[in-house]
DNA sequence: CTGTTAGCGCATTCAA
DNA sequence: TTGAATGCGCTAACAG
């Protein structure tokens, strides 16, 4: 890759890089003064400050390698952001973006930088590599499947870890110890912050059973990492492996079950959380249920998809399908979305603060965020029974 | 922070974190045969090496220090990402999150990953910091005002650097050398991907010179840094800081001389790239200037807030108020938008090229990218002449 | 195949 | 105030 020369035994300012040394050298003073001069300005005098840092300037020499430096102090200043996906559609969820935004405003108040770790889609490259091979003084797990390798490996580091819309592990034997020495316990170091996911889903589905639906479809988000879409058995609902997911699908099932017996929930899985897959799924799911008059779609960013199908059917919405979406982006006012609202940049500040604890030698208590529906336009009661609810063109 | 004793002759395995020489001792071989165990199998037995590394798992060794190995290896696997505003709003441009997803996404094919570097928005921490305390093998410039302390910061580090949408500086100035000694030519790292941005802002105006438009707003992105938005009084155009807007400026004053004399331009400066200040911006604009009847903007988010503007002041668009964005966003579509698309995706895309051509110790060719000008539904022959065009009502 | 050695560039005791 | 010495934890020669 280069062809820089890597003689062990070199003279001194060989090639490329200035060092610290090489100032003290050329100022024939130790390297502890300069490495004052930029550390402890209060252990030199200022004149000779001065002069080394002129001469430094003169050199070239841009301070103190920060490589370096970090070894030495055992600090990094980067906080690591793990996700199980890959980061190409991690940023095309303006959620996520959010959250990543104010995580990163209120970390940079400690001087603390982002680093994004994301698993390669890359199925030949260790998925894990990232994670093991940062360089950072904390993480943080914006998604990931239970019980994943992935968290697995997180833990393992034994860094100050928090963990985004997740419950935190109590099984040790995540750290997957099998011999007698016992894995340091991950809990000191490790805490979260949640939203409130099944009780915003709960309220969703309450509003539309209120409205008098019976026939309700579900967009889910993805649950689990890398598996197909489409409808979901019964069997594929018992082991949802992302917590949110399972969280809003239980408050979805918790409203169902609460209200009138009849209603009925219809379940389909999108691949992705984009706009299209929310369309797709629309698509499909109202071609085999024409009998479905209200959608349920765990992100604004689906129901924005389902926007899309309904418009493109030529259902309007909410007369003859009612929408409700999930996390109130910026955005989705616009589009008179009804939806369940979460505090996501709270949630990034807070996940910022807790790191910050945490790497304050604090532990900080798990953090429970509110949920709220904010009903808009999408909808509205059930459309008169007797009437022909939806006229599905056949399929293209 | 901590209470770690800091033992300078201490006995072996003290506290905290295992290293990898004591899994050597533990195991009573070299700390050449551990290291070999994770950075090149082939150099001992399969047997041997499952050894190690069951004895280094029993041990909780979680593998070779990143920081260590970066330090000795000469390379971290991190690039830096540099803006020059606080992060909290850099996600808050899709259009952002969009290249940053695209540009993450090729450079995790080589195995890096993404550092972000933002300037604090607090005034008292060093600005200059992250950049040029950041731990890194390349920095990619996403917008810094030409000339800038900041950009000089980034060239001063004399790695791999990509600048997007902004010009590579020839100046060799910029690196501030006043002695003898000059500062290396950081061009033979620097590269360089850009839009068609002039060209794309002529497209937009010379449309609505087409369709009649005698008096156009202008919603201008940011001119320059922390400045104060509001009309833009030529002194002030003529010192744009921020690349992107000087160009698509340029753009829109070219398609102008082109047309019909008579035709006139009214600048206002957002101070964010926000829904809700393109919105502001448009009241004040029209409210100022009734005589318009389209709006040029700089941006698609902006132009989302224009049409909350014309939609809370009951101006149809585009019968009563045409709009242009820039960008193309997804969603921009349906708003029925007619915008500039650029590339955004593989700007990303080729931004991560030139970084890993230039890791590679090649110098890659700058890249300009085209763009184009989508018509939808949101421009409209101006409204004919002797109607009253808008009836501004009074500011709240 | 395995062990020894010499630093990567720096921050920090401690003695002068 | 300043300087000399000691690793932070690891990898890459090279010698055995």
């Amino acid at each position: 890759m280069s062809s820089r020369s890597a003689s062990p035994s070199s003279a001194p300012p060989s090639s490329g890089r200035i060092t610290l040394r090489e100032v003290a050298r050329a100022l024939g003073v130790s390297v502890a003064t300069v490495s004052n001069a930029y550390n402890r300005p209060d252990q030199l005098s200022a004149a000779l400050r001065e002069r080394v840092l002129d001469t430094a300037r003169t050199l070239g020499y841009g301070g103190p390698d920060p490589l370096a430096r970090s070894l030495r102090r055992g600090r990094t200043g980067v906080i690591g952001v793990v996700y199980d996906a890959p980061l190409e559609y991690a940023f095309a969820d303006p959620a996520a973006a959010l959250f990543l935004g104010s995580l990163a405003q209120s970390l940079q108040a400690a001087s603390l930088n982002l680093l994004l770790l994301a698993s390669p889609g890359d199925p030949q490259t260790d998925p894990l590599a990232p994670v093991q091979g940062a360089s950072v003084d904390g993480l943080i797990v914006y998604s990931a499947a239970q019980d994943s390798e992935l968290l697995r490996a997180v833990l393992a580091r034994s860094l100050p870890t928090v963990l985004v819309d997740q419950p935190v592990p109590v099984d040790q034997s995540v750290l997957g110890d099998q011999n007698g020495q016992p894995a340091q316990d991950h809990r000191a170091q490790t805490s979260g912050v949640q939203i409130d996911d099944a009780g915003g889903a709960r309220l969703a589905a309450q509003h539309l059973i209120d409205l008098g639906h019976t026939h309700i479809g579900v967009l889910c988000l993805e649950l689990g990492p890398r598996q197909g879409g489409g409808p979901v058995t019964p069997e594929r609902e018992r082991q949802v492996a992302y917590h949110p997911t399972a969280e809003r699908l239980r408050g979805y099932r918790e409203a169902l079950a609460a209200g009138p017996s009849g209603t009925r929930l219809f379940l389909t899985e999108a691949e992705r959380n984009t706009p299209s897959d929310g369309e797709r799924c629309t698509l499909a799911l109202l071609q085999s249920e024409p009998e479905i008059t209200a959608l349920l779609c765990m992100s604004d960013v689906l129901a924005q998809g389902a926007l899309r199908a309904a418009h493109s059917l030529g259902l309007s919405v909410p007369q003859r399908l009612s929408v409700i979406g999930y996390d109130d982006l910026p955005g989705s006012a616009d589009l008179k979305l009804t939806t369940v609202w979460q505090p996501t940049s709270e949630k990034g500040q807070q996940v910022g603060e807790a790191m910050l604890a945490l790497l304050g030698g604090q532990i900080p208590p798990d953090v429970r965020l509110p949920t709220r529906l904010v009903v808009r336009g999408s909808t509205a009661a059930r459309p008169k029974t007797g009437v022909q609810v939806n006229r599905l063109p056949s399929p293209p």
